[in-house]
DNA sequence: CTCCATGCAAACACTTTGCATCAAG
DNA sequence: CTTGATGCAAAGTGTTTGCATGGAG
């Protein structure tokens, strides 16, 4: 499931039909550096010549949302952007305030401590977190 | 500045008007438990029988954030909310994905290390973060 | 042939802008 | 009076819905 090709077929395999969208918006999605929106899969596909509707992409990013191939990611930027939602890949964001600029963090330690405390303190059991660093990258220093 | 009278006298005195919106939404803020959105602030003030615009309502939004009295706090609705953004005030949120309800929780050590981290690997300064834990809460589980 | 997938237009929700008027200091 | 604050209407941006048609299996 790490290539596109066989999240392809896992999505097949689980009622979903193989259109050339659908391939394209996957294929799109592994080939992403950081999480995009509605508007970049849509001028995106169409640079690469496939006529798609908007109405169709957000249909997509739904279908993907809840085959949770894919995961929400707001950058306070209001839209919506996503991104896979692959299974050893737990990262964050870091988006400098100047350029606008997105890079991904792998977290070595991360949040399981303060979840757990939480979860004691307060007696909720999380089940996800969004955490998103702002601030300024190399270059706009 | 940890009261409603304080932090008026102070927007004043740095050349703001002081309108009977501004101390009406300051005062909302105050008294406000969690991070509300610009509809919450225009229902509460017509609730409390003030006849207000929503263009103000957003202008005030944008004034005090210049300010930088209230913060933004983004819990992935497709709208954004607001809450003060005090001095010595850390703290994240728990959201319940079945009743939405949102709390407060105090963090103990916060994520310091973690910037630290991203500065020496990435070379990116830190400003600020948006973190929130999603989750069920104690009477939804 | 059966449904999921798609396109199109219209509707929605949230937010912003232009411009004339109002009112705080 | 001067300049920031306000109201109203209109427009902008991101997203969703209804309905008829198209195409994968």
């Amino acid at each position: 499931m790490d290539n596109p090709k066989t999240l392809l077929e896992h999505l097949k395999d689980s009622g979903m039909r193989m259109t050339k969208t659908r391939r394209a918006v996957v294929e799109l999605l592994f080939r992403s550096k950081g999480p995009i929106s509605a508007q970049d899969i849509l001028s995106s596909l169409k640079k690469g010549s496939l006529e798609v509707n908007k109405t169709t992409i957000y249909r997509e990013i739904d279908a993907l949302l809840a085959a949770q191939v894919i995961r929400e990611v707001d950058l306070l930027e209001g839209k919506k952007r996503y991104e896979l939602h692959l299974e050893h890949d737990h990262h964050h964001h870091i988006i400098c305030t100047e350029c606008k600029a997105v890079q991904c963090v792998e977290m070595d330690h991360d949040l399981d401590s303060i979840e757990r405390e939480i979860l004691k303190k307060h007696r909720f059991k999380v089940t996800s977190h969004s955490l998103e660093f702002f601030g300024l990258c190399s270059s706009c220093r």
